[in-house]
Formats: C-alpha cells, structure tokens, sequence
DNA sequence: CCACAACCTGACCAACCGGTCAAGAAAATT
DNA sequence: AATTTTCTTGACCGGTTGGTCAGGTTGTGG
C-alpha cells in the first residue's frame, strides 16, 4: 500500500514526518514559489529521502496543496476574530497588532500566500472567490455598521481592509527590502507604532 | 559571431526581436519568478525558437538581469520626482497618485519586482543596499524637515514611504485577491479616492 | 519471538530543463 | 548579381525534474 489512508489515525511517525516534510516544503515554497521549488529540496530541508517524501505524499502538488489549505484557515484567523465587542476603533486596532505579530512570526507562510497570489491564484482562486469573499464582505458589513453609528470616521469598509492587509503582510514579504532600506533598525517594532497612529489617525471621524 | 556586440549600433530586427524576447520574459518571469519560468515559455510568448532567443542573449538569466536592471530605473522615478517644490503635503499625495497609476498601468513589472523580493533578492541586494537605501535616506531627510517645519504631521518618514509602496503596489501585486473580493467594483479609482483620504488624514497635522 | 504491517531506499525512468551547434534562409552591402 | 553578414532553426546534449518500483529494514501487536 503505498498511500496513506487519511481515514485511518495517523500513527506517531506518520504525524512526524508529515510535519517536517511540511514544514521543509514552507520552507522551500514560500522562496521560491510552487514552480521554482524541487523536490529534492524539500527532502534535503526535511532530510528524508525523496521517495520516502512521495510514501507520505501523492506528489509536489498534493504537498502544496495541503499547505496552503492549512494555511488559508489560520491566516483569516485574525479577521473572524474581528466582532462587535466594546470599541470599535480599538478593536481593529487590535486587527492591525494580529495581522503585524503574524508577519512578523509567521513570514514564511505570509510569503507563500503571496507567492500563490502573485501566480493569479490557481490553486485557491475558489477559496478566493467564495470563501474569502463571504468573511470579507461580512466583516465589512460590521465596518459599515460602525461608520453609520458614528463610531469610527466614513471611509471604504473594503479598502479598509486590503490596507490593513498591505500594510502588515509588506513587512514579511518585502523584509529584505525593508532591512535594507533601514539599516540596522528594527522594522517590525517602528511598524506597530507607526501603523497605530496612522491607523488611528484614519479612524478618527 | 554568436553573440551580439553592445558597442555596435543594433539592427531594425535587434531591436524587434530584443523587445520581443524581454516583453515576454516580463509576462513569464513575473507570474513564476525566476526558477519557475523557462526558456521555452518565453519563446512560445514571444513567437520565436529557444535558440533564436539565445542568440539574442547570454542565457536565461542574461535575460532577466536586463529587465530587472531597466525595471529599478523606472521603478524609482515617481520618488525621485519627490521634491521640494510648493505644498508638502500635496507633493506627497502626488507621489501615492503616480505610485498607484504605475500598479494600474504596469503590473507585470510590480509583479516582477515582488517576485524578486520574495525570493530574497538574490540579483537586485546590492542596489537595495545601495541605490535604493541613498535615495529613501535622502528623501526621509526632506520629509523630516517637512515635519520640523510643521507642514505635515510627525511620522517616521521610512515607514511613511513604506506605506506608500505598499498600499498602491498592493493593486498590482494581489490584483486577483482584490478582484475577488471586491467583485464587479473597479479597484483603481476606488483605490485612488480611498487613499487620498487615507494620506490626507495621516499628513495633516 | 514471530509474523505482519508500516516504513524506507537505491536504482531507475520518461519528460523536461538550459544551452550548443552546424547549416540553411534572409538581409544588407558591394 | 554576387557576396558577406545577420538572422533562424532542427537536431542534439548532459543534467535535472517529478515520480515509480522492487525489495530491504524497522516498528508493533500477539
């Protein structure tokens, strides 16, 4: 039997190596996109052998696949967590912070949902379109519910967010160029104050 | 002669074919990046042979050095353009309108530059670390006098044009995502209006 | 400690990769 | 028109790619 029944329990091994395979292809993926990416690079980076990569996995793509289907879960995390619960401003206050601790923790999975974006999306144009749009459109609804209260100042619910999300993720998936740009400084702690001001700045009616 | 003298004056033809060859490498390169792309899809977009195309440069990477190396030219001229030249806060909201008419305009180049990034920017460090760094320095220089003078709001000025980038590329770069989501609205001039509003915000004092 | 399943790998394969080359076709020069 | 230069390509090459497979090794339950 060379695949692996997902219906069955994983037994301790298999929860292992599946993670470092993972983990590797984040790795891998996430510098140099689905195409650039080998897969003896991903077995040299989980130091396994690449037909032992193929015994847990149905191929490059499935591997692919399954990371990027984890990842969409835990990367619109912050914005579910986005709900009408005291003030409003300080609430997406706390939506910039979660969005900019994730680049800032998490940078590679920032880069390969960049990297699959940049490709025009094949993988997850669906989830996009569904999915995605569905929480977005939701949240923005809130948004919109809290200009017309007077709780925060009237600007695009929508653009709101994409800002938001340019904003935080352009920290993990341009860190070279921001580094570089900055010298020694330290980008990420200057991003949390300076995009609390501006942010509260563009809130305030 | 396999190789083309750059010294000589090119031909009619050159100039055809070169222009060919390095607009369909911008189209391939940009959506798979550097590894991803190959020589055959490069040909097959610009209606020439594999060898033909090799004729007319050193190899795959002659190829991509040459439209990175024309892109950075172009790319930093809206900031270059930054000058101190009337209303501060004016001459700011120019550089976000020419910034976002170049995401609208030029995306396969955003998108070539993102790409480069992502991977860590193996070609183009150097002038990151150079070039790029001297011209935002020199400018944060002058939107801090801007500050000290009290014409606009007091913010760090390397972040500022953080912002800047990554809120109007952001078009360019996740066009599919705001597409998405946005659905039938068109994103750039809703783009353009919401982030005059956003800057005006963040600059007034 | 045995038997069976789960795990692992060296050797291999067809397809594709970037790149070469000799020789022909088309332009330009005379 | 002749000739030289520029341009173009089919055939080919060594190396790498994703993936297979037979058979060996390790772990596990009885």
């Amino acid at each position: 039997m060379a695949m692996i029944e997902t219906l069955k329990k994983p037994s301790r091994i298999q929860r292992r190596n599946r993670k470092k395979i993972l983990d590797a292809a984040l790795e891998v993926f996430s510098q140099f996109g689905f195409r650039g990416a080998t897969l003896d690079q991903i077995a040299t980076e989980a130091g396994l052998s690449k037909p032992n990569i193929l015994y847990y996995f149905d191929g490059k793509e499935a591997i692919y696949h399954t990371l990027l289907q984890g990842l969409m879960e835990t990367w619109l995390d912050p914005l579910r967590a986005l709900v009408h619960d005291g003030d409003p401003k300080a609430e997406l206050l706390d939506y910039v912070d979660r969005k900019l601790a994730m680049s800032r923790d998490f940078p590679r999975e920032s880069r390969l949902f960049a990297n699959e974006i940049l490709q025009g999306a094949p993988l997850i144009k669906d989830a996009l379109d569904g999915e995605l749009k569905a929480l977005v459109d939701e949240k923005a609804a809130l948004i919109q519910q809290w200009i017309k209260e007077g709780q925060i100042a009237p600007i695009d619910p929508h653009h709101l967010i994409f800002s938001i999300w340019s904003l935080t993720q352009h920290y993990a998936d341009f860190d070279v160029q921001v580094r570089a740009v900055l010298g020694a400084r330290e980008p990420f702690a200057e991003a949390g104050s300076y995009l609390k001001t501006l942010f509260t700045k563009l809130l305030t009616p």
